[in-house]
RNA sequence: GCCGUUGUAGCUCAGCUGGUAGAGCAGCUGAUUCGUAAUCAGCAGGUCAGCGGUUCAAGUCCGCUCAACGGCUCCA
């Protein structure tokens, strides 16, 4: 007897009754039975040895197809986890998934049982082994506890593995084990002595597996939960060829002279030291960076009619009671403490003196711009208004989560708040958000990703204005047609938020931009506004920024451009490098002009040879070289070349400086006007 | 905060099983006056993160603290 098999090509094909994925791919392609990863059967992906059923619609994918990958990683993490087992006696398995570069597999060590990165060779020698064996993954279902199958894995891994347990308890809770119809099934690997319990599917056999190495161990709570157990998190990569295991190897060594940690150091940017930890010091080329960056954002708020503040570092811990901050921030806040010399002892200094009003550096903007819209009486002519400043906040953030300048310490917000009424919500909202694309545009990043953040456990206001203002940010969403993740429970205590996420050269996402709409504050801190029937009504409060923090967009954008920035950014925009002391005096009068003319530009004075300074200038990936010799102080001209090699040619400093893109914060914006006039037309 | 790893000159890193520290780059001095990614020579630079312990002797072994790195959790 025959089936029929119906092909992605629409095509059908007879195999015998009792054939699997892999008869199938035989029976088409010799090579195609060899290629065949798993297969994919009515939507559901199943092994290569799964057998079909006439009728089935069934595609066979190969390792070109993306999803094989992940199928590979996966059997690489039980392979891994076999490899563990051995080497590491007492270690139990928890769970294994697949992660966007490789895998990763939580493993329990009870007490007494310990594992490092040193043992990463022995467990790797171990799997290469394993590899090479190249036993088969063998899919075993369990109808029920007392199965043969159950017992096996028990005796294995199960018998006292809580975590597993849990899952399989899980699994009975939505019917496994039960006769119902829907029942999920409760499946099992073996692949010679190591059997795991697993969804599947795996490829074939682990000779698929050789090109896998073990990269990093971390640690990791069960269920991402920090009250539970403490579990090791062992990290590792798999590909189908030795050629791809190098080539993504590589791409990490590349990345990481991306990081702008290390470009900090070589760019001369900033740098960090123990007296400040997350505190950074930002150098003379770093600050003009920034400084850049907040003047570029000065620009674009003047364009959208926000005002611009500024308000205390520093207020009363009163203020803080009153936004709600100190009820839910309080582990974030920096506190002052006074200090007193004793009367009677000018040696002996009191530590813990009384504080007779006790003040908070702020965290957050958002008080002291409540209490400037609070000074005097508005109309509703005037909203909304939004009130804006380059905010410098403090937050105390545990240690291990400090990251260079994407997590510091101390940051400067490029901070706003909306005051506007209920209607003018939704039309703030889709302002905002097709500003911060503008702005994420002008720097090149179109890896932006939205998430919508709603009420956290802690939080402030009631659930009727919780849910007006989340259902605000998700119809300004819709209304853009953009995609974004839901993140249930991870707003602010004050309100629900939209954040745009940005991705590091290692591919971390660090969130940016965010707006968030509050009911709640400008009703604790007493705001109103005279509405068109006269009476007094409470204003709505829309937070946001753009860049998030200066810090962390600089960071960002360090590493988005390689350290080569573009030209209104760079620290030092033209270098000018005279072929011998001769023409120093020439160097200095043609820098002279470029300053003039509002150029950054620095002369290399130093009594280096040319191709020195060449590349001494290269590497600080300054845009422009200009050599000055003989030639050039005889015509009175430049010779340009850009940084990465190309030359411009023989030209004078006048004629450059005309031909130059937008080198200033005003020009570029101007630039980039005018190109979106242009693309509206 | 938790798990793992690390901390040696301004920077990047050597320093084996304990016997009182080295290189390259940067810096300084001198020679050189040079044409598109490193001219030569010399000099100077370190309480080996900090504190405590073991030892005749600690950069090296042990403990604690701090910081950094990779994750987890949390956030801009």
């Amino acid at each position: 007897m025959d089936i029929s098999i119906n092909l992605p090509d629409g095509s059908s094909r007879s195999i015998p009754e009792g054939s699997s994925v892999f008869d199938l791919a035989k029976s088409i392609s010799p090579g195609l039975a060899k290629a065949a990863v798993v297969g994919v059967v009515d939507g559901q992906q199943v092994d290569v040895s799964h057998t079909l059923q006439d009728g089935d619609e069934v595609r066979i994918v190969t390792k070109k197809d993306p999803e094989a990958l992940e199928v590979l990683r996966h059997s690489a993490a039980h392979l891994m986890a076999a490899a563990i087992l051995e080497e590491v006696p007492g270690a139990q398995l928890t769970i294994g998934p697949v992660t966007e570069d490789g895998f990763y597999y939580d493993i329990y060590l009870p007490e007494g049982v310990s594992m490092g990165e040193g043992d990463f060779g022995r467990i790797e020698k171990k799997m290469a082994q394993l590899a090479k064996k190249g036993q088969r993954f063998e899919r075993c279902v369990a109808p029920s506890r007392q199965s043969d199958v159950f017992r096996e894995y028990v005796a294995i891994d199960g018998g006292a593995n809580k975590f597993k347990e849990e899952i399989i308890g899980d699994l009975e809770k939505l019917g496994a084990f039960s006769d119902a119809e829907d029942a999920p099934e409760v499946s099992f690997y073996k692949m010679g002595d190591f059997i795991d319990l697993c969804r599947g599917p795996h490829v074939p056999n682990a000779k698929w597996l050789k090109h896998t190495k073990l990269m990093k161990l971390a640690g990791a709570y069960w269920r991402a939960n920090a009250a539970n157990e403490q579990l090791l998190r062992v990290y590792g990569t798999a590909f189908f060829s030795k050629e791809d295991l190098a080539a993504h190897l590589h791409m990490l060594e590349e990345a990481k002279k991306r990081d702008h940690r290390v470009l900090g150091e070589q760019l001369d940017l900033f740098h960090f030291q123990e007296d400040a930890p997350g505190f950074p010091f930002l150098h003379p080329k770093g600050t003009s960076v920034y400084n850049n960056l907040m003047e570029f954002m000065r620009v674009q708020l003047h364009s959208r009619s926000y005002k611009e503040v500024r308000t205390p570092l520093i207020l009363s811990e009163s203020a803080w009671h009153t936004s709600g901050h100190y009820d839910n921030y309080l582990e974030n806040m920096f506190f002052t403490k006074r200090k007193r010399r004793d009367k009677d002892d000018a040696q002996n200094i009191i530590d813990n003196a009384d504080e007779d009003r006790p003040m908070a550096v702020k965290p957050m903007n958002c008080p002291g711009h409540l209490m400037i819209y609070k000074h005097r009486m508005h109309s509703h002519h005037e909203l909304p208004l939004r009130i804006a400043e380059m905010g410098l906040v403090h937050r105390r953030e545990a240690s291990g989560v400090r990251h260079g300048m994407f997590r510091v310490q101390a940051f400067v917000q490029d901070d706003a708040h909306h005051f506007c009424t209920p209607e003018q919500i939704e039309g703030e909202i889709q302002l905002l958000i097709k500003f911060f694309f503008e702005v994420y545009g002008a720097f090149d990043l179109s890896d932006v990703r939205l998430e919508l953040s709603t009420r956290p456990e802690k939080s402030i206001g009631s659930d009727e204005m919780w849910e007006k203002a989340e259902s605000a940010l998700k119809k300004a969403l819709d209304a853009g047609g953009r995609e974004y993740q839901v993140n249930e429970g991870d707003g602010a205590f004050y309100g629900p938020k939209i954040d745009f996420h940005i991705r590091d050269s290692l591919g971390r996402s660090w969130q940016c931009g965010t707006i968030q709409v509050d009911f709640s504050m400008p009703e604790r801190f007493g705001l109103e506004y005279v509405g068109a029937d006269g009476a007094r009504h409470t204003p709505v409060m829309l937070h946001r920024a753009c860049y998030g923090s200066i810090e962390r967009f600089f960071g960002i954008v360090t590493e988005h451009f390689a350290g080569a920035f573009p030209l209104w950014l760079a620290p030092v925009q033209v270098k000018i490098l005279p072929v011998s002391e001769k023409f120093n005096d020439y160097a200095g009068k043609v820098a002279a002009k470029f300053d003039d003319a509002g150029v950054r530009v620095e002369v290399d004075y130093s009594d280096e040879r040319l191709g020195y300074k060449i590349r001494a200038a290269t590497m600080q990936k300054v845009p422009y070289l200009v050599v000055v010799g003989q030639k050039e102080a005889d015509g009175d001209i430049i010779n340009v070349r850009w940084r990465d090699g190309d030359d411009i040619g023989e030209t004078t400093v006048e004629a450059f400086v005309e031909g130059m893109p937008p080198y200033t914060v005003p020009a570029l914006a101007a630039s980039l006007r005018e190109q979106t006039v242009e693309a509206a037309e």
